[in-house]
DNA sequence: GTTTTGACGGACA
DNA sequence: TTGTCCGCCAAAA
């Protein structure tokens, strides 16, 4: 499922393959776009492969998903969440 | 049926 | 680890 723990954010390819999507990355953006207003998907806790997150900066979606990660733990800089963190172990 | 774009991924520097 | 370039798949025009 699309239930990402809080604290850890997940990559478009790593929910296309839990979906069993494979490398269709860009589907499960296209499909989390399509999500109606009452959805119960994390979708903020889905970002690039890059640790980047799939907005630009400035945008409402990029500022309200910055602040959910960083209410979740999840420490966003510039942007970019620190794929450092999950990685391997800190 | 063909072309373009996209909430992307992986490889290289 | 971060930034940049190329390539793959599917849906929409």
């Amino acid at each position: 499922m699309l239930a990402v723990p809080a604290g850890r954010v997940v990559s478009y390819g790593q929910v296309a393959d839990m979906a069993g999507l494979g490398r269709q990355a860009r589907f499960v953006g296209r499909a989390l776009g399509m999500l109606p207003a009452g959805h119960s998907v994390p979708w903020f806790r889905v970002i690039r492969n890059t640790g980047q997150i799939a907005f630009p900066p400035g945008s409402d979606t990029f500022e309200q998903q910055k602040a959910l990660l960083m209410n979740e733990g999840v420490e966003v800089i510039n942007g970019r969440v620190s794929m450092k963190r999950f990685r391997w172990r800190p």
